[in-house]
DNA sequence: AAACCGTGGCA
DNA sequence: TTGCCAAGGTT
């Protein structure tokens, strides 16, 4: 194969490029397994650009997994509010949790070790191996895949579970041993602005390995077939004030969809029940004279919620579930609420 | 293996 | 507007 008979002059190629052109990122001022550990979890399915912010922000609340390990779970959420995936800072914080009691505070330096921790699955437990401790281990993500897919025009399906181990086995390959972290991070950096879906390839730095380029194929890969269909959930939301003029909001189920946030009582809406006849088939809450807010379309990554809410009042005597709590205005807004939520709650803070 | 788990940017 | 997708992991 053209590329693995030129290891040695690849390897040169994209480290060379990744030196003079790489993005000035937080994350890589710093060598610290801890820092970078946290990065990695953020950046999961998630933009750079939508990351920078909430990363300064935490490692400026939580300095230290001590920190980090002692946090309370509203506070934790709220730093993640927005984000998305929310069992990912849980996941976190039960990892960190278990370095600390059980590892001395040292993040573990090898795969085994450190991919029992919480969250660390194949890609950020080589993401931190190889960029904290400069050890030869692969971090295949989407960006890899990608990438080599063309320069090797490996045509297998990368939605297919098993088709990753291919990937890992050419990275373990190809890996500069003097400069792992840069290899991997050149990899990713490539994928990210190079070598994108619809790449940029007189701009790419190993043009000249890639098989793909040379057939004029790089648009066709990698191959990927899953793509399932959003089901569609209608459900309805109503923004409850008692006469002191607090909020009846409940903490969403521990395990699920946006796990621990806070909502307003909601409902889904099924077969020819109003809304409020919902509320009441499922909570036994009657609210007084409810008055139509905003209505719109949130999408998650597999569902959609089509969201009709409304404003109501109880007089606050009235008996409602265990698992509601009435809060004022300042504390609704300190408590972590998933972004269908906070829409309405922008529409309802300042009456 | 396949489904679940968020969000915002962009063509 | 709709669909795709971006530094994945868990169950």
């Amino acid at each position: 194969m053209q590329l693995l008979d030129n290891k040695v002059e690849f390897r040169k190629s994209l480290l060379s490029w990744y030196k003079e052109e790489k993005r000035d990122l937080p994350w890589r001022h710093t060598s610290n397994p801890y820092y970078i550990w946290v990065s990695e979890v953020m950046l999961q399915q998630t933009r750079v650009d939508t990351v920078i912010p909430y990363y300064e922000r935490f490692i400026d609340k939580y300095p230290t997994m001590e920190t980090l390990a002692l946090a309370e779970e509203n506070e934790l959420l709220k730093m993640w509010e927005g984000l998305g995936y929310y069992s990912r800072v849980r996941n976190l914080q039960i990892g960190v949790q278990e370095v600390v009691e059980s590892y001395g505070s040292e993040v573990p330096n090898n795969r085994k070790t450190i991919s029992t921790l919480k969250g660390v699955g194949p890609y950020t437990a080589g993401a931190v191996l190889s960029i904290a401790y400069g050890i030869p281990e692969h971090a295949v993500d989407g960006n890899v895949m990608r990438v080599i897919s063309r320069i090797l025009l490996i045509e297998e399906d990368i939605s297919v579970p098993k088709t990753k181990k291919i990937f890992e086995d050419v990275v373990m390959e190809l890996i500069d041993k003097n400069d792992p972290s840069s290899f991997n991070q050149g990899l990713m950096e490539l994928g990210a602005t190079i070598c994108t879906p619809k790449p940029k390839c007189l701009l790419c730095p190993v043009r000249e390995y890639c098989s793909a380029f040379f057939e004029g194929k790089q648009e066709e890969l990698p191959v990927k077939s899953k793509k399932l269909k959003k089901k569609i959930i209608p459900v309805a939301s109503f923004a409850i004030r008692n006469e002191q003029g607090q909020w009846l909001m409940k903490q969403r189920p521990s395990k699920g969809l946006l796990a621990n946030l806070w909502e307003f009582p909601m409902v889904e809406l099924k077969g020819d029940a109003t809304p409020l006849e919902a509320l009441i088939e499922q909570y036994n809450i009657t609210p007084i004279e409810p008055d139509e807010l905003i209505s719109f379309k949130h999408l998650f990554s597999h569902i959609t919620w089509e969201v009709k809410s409304f404003l109501a009042h109880l007089t606050g005597m009235e008996k409602v579930p265990e698992e509601f709590q009435y809060f004022t205005s300042e504390e609704v807004e300190a408590l972590p609420k998933a972004v269908p939520v906070l829409k309405i709650w922008e529409e309802i803070k300042n009456v």
